[in-house]
DNA sequence: CATGAATGAGGCTTCATTCAT
DNA sequence: TATGAATGAAGCCTCATTCAT
């Protein structure tokens, strides 16, 4: 009996992620106004009733599927930054956990999210936290870096933080693997950190 | 009659200019999906009729909108191109050139075009071009400066080149001056030269 | 094996009282189209595929529900009209019994009726027949009124009837008492009394 | 020109009545709920977004068909209560005037309104000022009548006020006419006014 | 019998596009 | 050429009803 309503859960746990991953792919194709309820269902294989009883809203849908992603996004980020060494070493240790994210089926959703105006509203309140978390994490260890005198003191923090999110932007990360098949991820992981670290070192 | 044809023809010049300025700030302000045509045909002031005798479809509007800002902005940029100076100066110019672009009123333009991916399907055939002309012109900069042993010659142009792009994304250009009013759009545009500048030179 | 039957039935019709109880309460709170199945089984107690066993159709439930009260309604009022007296005395009866009838639990009933165009075909066939019996009495009660020279023989038989009804409308009845809490349902069944009965008096 | 903009007019506005007629012959015949807006758009013979042009929502149809009506009655009867005569001969002319507006094409209006809780939320706000007025009236002729000594002073004046529109609801008149077919308008108002004015009359 | 997840028809509303004037 | 009323396809969402468990 605790074995059959497991079960349920379970079945219904699968079906929702389902539900999100296709949303995820209709996102990446089309945009959140070209995505429509009927082909979310449709491809998902259910009734477009059946959409509304895990999610209340067209809006629910997309705000639960980057909350998710996002959660498990800053479980790996902090994570990295927990890790033992150097503010410098850490740092690119988030670097390695986030290019890799980016690297995986998860990139289709961060790229939506960094192109899509009309998702903003939608999302910010719910995403908020999560990155403002993030960046304050980041935002830290750039400032140990500061003291310990491996990066550039002169440079104002918060355009640091940005700029380490600029150069690792999924839209470019994604778009310059597509571009040079050729290209691994790692390869051009190494050429991102070279160019990042390097422009904010110190001046000796 | 040549004369009167002239006339007919710069009034009808003269109001698509305007559609196309209404255009953009309904698209900044609200969206491509939000933008609809009634509101378009009564800020300029004609009616709804009339926008179709200009632009067969909404899409055509905005089609049209980016094309004519992009080959502007491509001007601009191939002209910073062409100033004298070594690689790295020239490339400084493109940057002020660029940033100077986007901190003016189209900015308005280029961040709704960031931020949309509604829009990616209508503009990547018109836009393909110009994008890949200014892309090629800062990789024959930077390749020059590879050259002449100021840049790092082992970092692959490709990646240096999607790196300047993303360094000064209008994106995070625009939200760094709006989340920071005290920065001067010239302080940051330092920043970020000096981080993206000291991240690709050649090591000693 | 009988009585267990008999058990069954017994809590069988329990059921079904309860769920039209719940029912009315529903209907007169939100009407005939908010109230949901599935409010139904919740507020019950019951799945609701449980609902389907007891009633083929949401229809069927209202009409089952007006059904019955109607049933009590008549047998009330027969009752009444039953009573031994002259035929004003014994109007007078039928009208207590209706006001009083109409001043507790049931009114709810009688209100949601009477306010719910919806709900006309859905009774039309089921409650013709009580309610003509009901009309049939009041006429012959005031015919023989009429005969003994108590009431108006001048005025048709079916106006004095209609006037009857019209004058403790429920809606009438109910709204009154609402607007004007410092009245008791006594006192206004006094008035509407007094102004019928002089109004269907005789001229002497 | 100014013809045609009257022309233009003109035919909007009649075309405004034959949809407002059209609502209130659905909204007799089916309710509120089951009026949908396609087949007020077919029956009218038009297209549905057409009817978005007059009327933004259906609740403001159906808003707008009661503002329309009611305020026709309500001249109606304002003009009956200005009548010069004793307070029962303007109350009489007042009852006329209602009685003749029932037996006319807008006692389908009256029925509706009468008859369904769930338009109730929808019209308070737009119908409560002139209904307020026309009871206001009435309840005034009715003081002025217990001070000259016609009508019973004992009567609470709300009271006879809600029984005069009892008597005279058009539920029970449209109803009686129906079903009486041989009767006249005029052979049953002259009744209804024969027991509501004996009702209220002063003993003596 | 009882359940409640699944269904899908149907309703309201929007808006790009057309076309008669 | 300019207009703007009219169109109707398409989208979101609800909820009575069914049926496999």
């Amino acid at each position: 009996m605790a074995q059959s309503l497991s079960l349920k859960e379970r079945q219904r746990k699968e079906r929702e992620d389902l539900i999100l991953q296709v949303t995820q792919e209709i996102l990446f194709e089309q945009g959140y106004h070209q995505m429509s309820m009927d082909e979310i269902a449709s491809r998902v294989g259910i009734a477009k009733g059946t959409l509304y009883l895990h999610f209340q809203h067209k809006g629910d849908l997309v705000t639960e599927l980057f909350a998710r992603r996002l959660h498990s996004f800053q479980e790996m980020v902090e994570q990295a930054m927990a890790t033992p060494g150097s503010p410098r070493e850490r740092l690119v240790c988030v670097l390695d956990s986030m290019l890799l994210y980016l690297s995986d089926k998860y990139a289709h959703f961060m790229y939506a999210y960094h192109n899509n105006l009309e998702l903003a509203s939608l999302l910010q309140a719910k995403l908020s936290q999560p990155f403002t978390c993030i960046r304050q994490g980041i935002a830290t260890l750039l400032e140990e870096g500061k003291q310990v005198g491996e990066f550039e003191a002169s440079l104002p923090t918060f355009v640091m933080v940005q700029t380490f999110f600029s150069v690792l932007s999924p839209l470019a990360y994604t778009h310059v693997l597509r571009e040079n098949p050729q290209l691994t991820p790692e390869e051009l992981s190494g050429y991102l950190k070279r160019i990042y670290f390097q422009g904010i070192t110190a001046h000796r």
